[in-house]
DNA sequence: TAAACATATGAACATTTATTCATATATTGG
DNA sequence: CCAATATATGAATAAATGTTCATATGTTTA
């Protein structure tokens, strides 16, 4: 495409739009940070963390997965800042770090709900 | 791991867990809703959006990608109902489809923003 | 209607990502 | 200290994803 003779370029607009725009690192940092909530595995565990503090064994129990593969998540939920935890004997707990955890979790929530409502 | 014989294992919270979570196919549409924010081209593309509608060239301008790239990911925003056009003459106008994604993105970054002030 | 233009899309490729399996680390009780 | 327990992690594998390239579709204009 040649932007020079394309009816619809808009100078003004993409400088606008450009001087607007965040630096690529916030926008990469943005990116990630969704990227956390994107799998159904690290989903689920949130939302159990959001009823109670939970050790990694019972998490496994209650999601019905391998103590390998919830382990995995916890390390990038960890990672993520969007869990911490606690020892307590051989038993490590995990609890939601965030309170913007469940607002962002309750949002997306409703606009789901939202979307689902007025769609055929 | 034996769960029988976990010293940590709450038979009574893992079952609350169990009845309160929400249903695997809800969970699939949470995290599907959240992986459309979790790619930066589609997060730059928003944040374009969120400042003023544009054609499809601008927006290959305003974010100095390829224009094939631009349409592959505008198509998953509009297929997830992020985004909504219209056509004029040749050029197809993009703009967003929900409110809540403004809401979305504010909470994203307030998070950040929250994060980081606490941060090292 | 043919050419130019704006956008969309299929296929190929490379990268990322989640799970599994095996094993390592750390903590407790005997 | 040794065995059992609870969790973490590295490597391998399979699946999903984003970009590029080539080309198709649809619209306007000459």
């Amino acid at each position: 495409m040649n932007i020079e003779t394309c009816d619809c370029f808009d100078k003004d607009k993409v400088n606008m739009i450009k001087s607007k725009s965040l630096s690529d690192e916030m926008i990469y940092i943005m990116a990630d940070f969704f990227k956390v909530f994107s799998d159904s595995t690290r989903v689920k565990i949130l939302y159990a963390l959001l009823e109670s503090e939970m050790c990694v064994g019972d998490l496994v129990e209650a999601l019905d997965m391998t103590q390998s593969a919830v382990s995995h998540q916890l390390r990038i939920l960890r990672q993520n800042n969007i869990v911490k935890f606690r020892k307590e004997g051989k038993a490590v707990i995990y609890s939601l770090d965030d309170s913007h955890v469940f607002e962002i979790l309750s949002q997306g929530l409703s606009h789901l709900q939202h979307k689902n409502s007025f769609k055929e």
